[in-house]
DNA sequence: CCAACACTGTAACTTTATTGACAGTTTTTA
DNA sequence: TAAAAACTGTCAATAAAGTTACAGTGTTGG
């Protein structure tokens, strides 16, 4: 499938608040890349090569050891920027970006963005508070682990997902409309898959959600909220 | 004692990088604070009042659970500026901040803070460095505590503290000068003092270090970084 | 439609870290 | 300089989570 650019710019919330004249530019340097399911977008280490605005589908930000653990550090969506921080700052990836499923990326290589920037030094500012949101739940993942025990920090984590993904259909409680299989939730966590399940089951034990192949459903948003806040 | 700001300024890397007409209107609009041991400079949760840069003293950045359970995210030397985040994206500060020791803080109120940026938006690329830094630190942070075993992390923690407080003197290995109990080490890695402990008297049972009261010496840099490796 | 694959639940066993308790040491301070 | 405070080492008991293993269920693709 071919995209237009004129069109994912236009529905995308991607260059929503930047300048007029810079959407121009963007449109003419950028270039549309579409990704298969599983591919690499850069790698940790890599030298920073362009910016990525995420179109179409969802990336997986992620963080690999030695052995193989890995540690799943935030999906991104359609709307989103990665990779400004090596941009920014010279540094090479800190982490590992993979499309998940097919995707579309708009792509702006390291000169033209630095290009643009030395043309334009006010845009730094349209970075900040992407800089600052990342920041924080960076700093809010370290407290959760350092802080808090396993239920705690799963309600908590169910919680932004519900925020971010939660749908009412007509069957009571709210699904949490995304396909998230238990080991994804468990690498988010830095935790093994069974210590998610058993955790998962005991809120359904407990009447808090309800579970399917591959859905939560969460029927008792408020028991989740204590689940967070006693421990 | 009254502290000079012009001093300040000339001994210290808080305002190097800047233009001089912006270092002439900080001089003009900024306080110098001194904190007494243990004072607060800001709390969890408090709106953001103003940017404060550490001129003398250390500040101690933690983070506190309802039991009293304590994360040490870093210590503040001088030279580092710290809250601007709050100033930058207006959300409540997610950290406390405490002086360890007596301190000095250069302090810039808030209005002063926004009228600056308004008047000059070219000013918002100084903060791009320095929230780069802290946000790859908090990923760096997240990543260990997910995906490495407590001997490498306290190895990796050793080894920056080295590089950062390590001095040479006649003794063979090399201190590290700063004051850091194992409490607040502890603190800082998210465990239990004990864990700390027992690890530490293993690496200086295997020569990696030697320990004394409020003191710790790095005999061979080498085998913290292997122990940090083939973790 | 069925075989391969992906996902979930559970259990036994081991490892790792926490908690609470206490003794001993060093430093600070009154 | 004596008493208080801060810091360290260690142990036993307990708890939390990892690991290994396997059965079972749901989904997908050829």
């Amino acid at each position: 499938m071919v995209i237009d650019k004129r069109e994912i710019l236009a529905t995308n919330p991607l260059l929503s608040g930047l300048p007029a004249d810079v959407v121009e530019e963007l449109m003419a340097v950028s270039v549309v890349k579409q990704l298969a399911d599983g591919e690499c977008v850069y790698a940790q280490g890599d030298d920073g090569d362009g910016l990525f605005g995420v179109v179409q589908g969802r990336i997986r930000l992620s963080n690999s050891s030695r052995e193989g653990k890995e540690l799943l550090v935030m999906l991104v969506e359609p709307g989103d920027w990665i990779g400004e921080v090596s941009l920014l700052d010279g540094l090479p990836r800190s982490l590992d970006a993979f499309a998940m499923g097919d995707c579309a990326v708009l792509f702006l290589p390291r000169t033209r963005f630095d290009a643009l920037l030395k043309a334009k030094p006010e845009l730094y500012q349209y970075f900040i508070p992407m800089l600052c949101r990342k920041l924080r739940l960076a700093l809010s993942y370290v407290e959760g682990v350092a802080l808090f025990p396993l239920p705690a920090r799963l309600a908590q984590r169910i919680l932004e997902l519900l925020a971010f993904y939660g749908v009412n259909d007509d069957k009571p409680g709210m699904l949490i409309d995304v396909h998230l299989p238990q080991e994804d939730l468990a690498k988010m966590l830095g935790v093994s898959r069974q210590a998610i399940s058993r955790e998962l089951k005991r809120f359904e034990s407990e009447g808090i959600i309800q579970l399917a192949y591959g859905q939560l459903r969460v029927m008792d948003e408020v028991a989740l909220q204590r689940e967070l806040e006693q421990a």
